[in-house]
DNA sequence: AATTCCAGAGAACAGTTGTTAACTGGATGA
DNA sequence: TCATCCAGTTAACAACTGTTCTCTGGAATT
């Protein structure tokens, strides 16, 4: 399927990849908006100017950025949402990978948080666009489930929104607390699931 | 009670104030992390070193800006919570509520969203112990409502955490339509009244 | 009336920024 | 093999940044 790159284009997207990563690391004590070209080139160790072969600026990285932080997380979210087993199940599990995402990206997780309402609108626009591209996915997943019987479409996609920001808050959670004792780890599990379980009960009711 | 302030205290509070003001505007398109001193100096029109006789840097500026934007909050936070009425009326006035202090002090909302995840430590701290200050003031009244009976306290503060966190997930999304056509404005209000009623509904049965 | 205080001004500092133009040298395709 | 392409380099630009030190003029204090 995918043709074989050049030595050319290989080193091009090396270089392009590093840019992104560096970006990215940088981005943990600032803000996109405060993130210079420069600095970035300067941590790959590559000239100011190889930036523009890649980026328009740094706004145009930070759109790519959305895209690799986002991109690759349809399916977990999909799979999050129809996993089997009964409610209380599932909103452990869901919990869980979560907090295995956030383990496993800590960069990307805080990026989306930060730059979901930062001071770059392109970036706050990609990312608005994945997160409701997220929501009907994760409506569409709902509407499966024998549960949505008799639920109007609009309903079931505002509870889907309901779910992604839940889901994000408590990302953001676990982001804050990566880096404390795990018993603060085990509050923030403790607070999402309740949180969680309470909108799940008012799902259950909300055709009474 | 209050001293009258002295020609030179008068003076300098007012030079503090178009300070914050000008920061504040500058801050519509841009994070505070790049957000420069001079900038700030040159809007108001003031000498750059004018600017270290009220703050040590913009870090120290934002925390006084979320002072600002969120200690005025407190009492609106507090009697939106307790207003009587059925759970309906409440959550139509709650909103009501949210969307009236967006359409005054847009630039406020907007950069307590900004800042909750932003670049600057100190800034998202104070921000994190202003909303932490809210839920436990929502919990308060929460625990005088009778449905509360039989709550756990840390049930209570869990969803005490919850309308918080819903509060500004509410807020920035009026934010974002305020320069929309009023359906829009329209469309946010219906989702978040369902997105708070089946919270309501939630709580109603937590106890089941 | 004389003295102290202090918010703000002014000038200068080394260091940074984004962007331009012209270049080099190795991969690419004829 | 030779001409073309193009990712990355080098050098230079005007403009900007935070921070320092010194100074000033009017308010506050005695």
């Amino acid at each position: 399927m995918s043709h074989t790159l050049g030595i050319r284009q290989a080193q091009k997207q090396k270089t392009r990849q590093a840019l992104l990563d560096a970006a990215l690391a940088l981005l943990e004590e600032q803000s996109l908006s405060s993130l210079g070209l420069r600095e970035v080139t300067r941590a790959v160790g590559v000239a100011p100017t190889a930036f523009y072969r890649h980026f328009r600026s740094t706004a145009d990285l930070g759109v790519a950025l959305v895209d690799e932080a986002l991109g690759s997380l349809h399916p977990m979210v999909r799979t999050t949402v129809s996993t089997a087993g009964d409610s209380e199940e599932r909103i452990t599990r869901a919990i869980e990978l979560i907090a295995r995402h956030v383990d496993a990206y800590p960069a990307h997780v805080r990026f989306i948080a930060r730059e979901r309402h930062g001071g770059v609108q392109p970036v706050r626009e990609a990312i608005r666009a994945q997160l409701v591209r997220f929501a009907e996915e994760v409506k569409a997943e709902l509407a499966k489930d024998p549960e949505a019987a008799g639920w109007s479409d609009d309903d079931l996609l505002m509870l889907a929104h309901l779910y992604v920001d839940q889901m994000l808050i408590t990302a953001s959670l676990f982001l804050e607390a990566l880096e404390a004792p795990p018993e603060e780890r085990e509050r923030v599990t403790q607070l999402a699931t309740r949180q969680l379980r309470l909108i799940s009960i008012g799902r259950g009711h909300w055709l009474d």
